[in-house]
DNA sequence: AGCTACTCCTGGTAGC
DNA sequence: TGCTACCAGGAGTAGC
């Protein structure tokens, strides 16, 4: 699914095609994409304006627009489960799970979204959108020491204050589950045990779990997540745990357990992984 | 504060 | 073959 470094992807591959553009004319095919905007005040607003810059934070895809070189607003996306983001060339049928489309001064961009949970808003303030939103792990305010210092704050175990966005943004079931594994951390370890020198192991498991993700341009399985210029990621065959129930770890060739922790599902190495003392 | 349950959605698949 | 039931899950919300 979309996390960080697939949400990355788009966003650096998105940009050649999409920055400098004139969104020209808005067609809403499936009209709660827009949430609770009206499609027509949202076709007015994006109508002539032009894209000036597209950025990432967290899992959010922001878009600034201009109209006649002064600020016009923002696009905010989010892919949710299986939403996708491309530009075309005119003509090009975007298949039947198009949702939204703009045509462009140049090309024509088609979001795309098979759940239809993901979501395109238009708004003045972004930060009324991701002002909730924790750091960003590779961020440079994600230090080990603010990072330690939130985990002693908190009671929940790690697996769900992991998937928590405003505890920290951008992860989502895989590479909370990958990155658990990395530093040997069980998903069900409560964050205030967690000593310094495992919240380091944590710390430095996360950015290095999504950076080299991004490297791979994210991971593709399913038919859903796919860049923008159609190609599948490749990080899903780094997976040590993620839909490898019952396979042997790659470390110590234990078998690959699964749980279900807050309705989603859990991966982990029993051996590598030790579970907490009970309390 | 933090837990569970539910909602939104559809394609894929297991089971019969 | 064709049907049904269930699963995947990001994030928001409600209730305890």
């Amino acid at each position: 699914m979309p996390e960080l470094p697939e949400v990355e992807t788009v966003v650096r591959l998105l940009r050649p095609s999409f920055v400098g553009r004139r969104i020209q004319k808005v067609h809403v095919l499936w009209p709660r994409t827009l949430g609770d905007l009206d499609e027509f005040e949202f076709a007015r607003a994006v109508e002539g304006t032009r894209v000036v810059q597209l950025r990432r934070r967290a899992k959010y895809i922001i878009a600034d627009l201009e109209r006649r070189r002064r600020p016009a607003g923002h696009l905010v996306g989010h892919l949710r489960m299986t939403g996708r983001m491309q530009v075309d060339r005119r003509g090009v049928d975007p298949g039947p799970y198009a949702r939204l489309s703009f045509e462009l001064d140049r090309g024509v961009f088609h979001f795309i979204d098979v759940r239809k949970f993901g979501r395109v808003c238009f708004t003045q303030e972004p930060e009324q959108i991701t002002g909730e939103l924790g750091p960003e792990p590779l961020g440079d305010e994600f230090s080990h020491e603010r990072f330690h210092a939130d985990l002693r704050t908190r009671r929940r175990m790690l697996k769900p204050l992991l998937l928590d966005q405003t505890f920290v943004a951008g992860l989502g079931n895989i590479y909370v589950d990958e990155s658990l594994h990395l530093a040997k951390l069980h998903p069900l370890r409560q964050a205030d045990r967690v000593d310094r020198t495992a919240s380091e192991r944590l710390w430095r498991a996360i950015r290095a779990t999504l950076e080299e993700a991004i490297e791979r341009e994210g991971s593709s399985f399913d038919t859903f997540y796919r860049t923008p210029e159609g190609q599948p990621g490749s990080y899903q065959h780094q997976f040590q745990v993620y839909g490898r129930t019952g396979k042997p770890c790659h470390r110590c060739g234990a078998k690959i357990r699964r749980i279900v922790v807050g309705q989603r599902g859990t991966h982990f190495c029993p051996r590598c992984q030790r579970a907490p003392r009970a309390r």
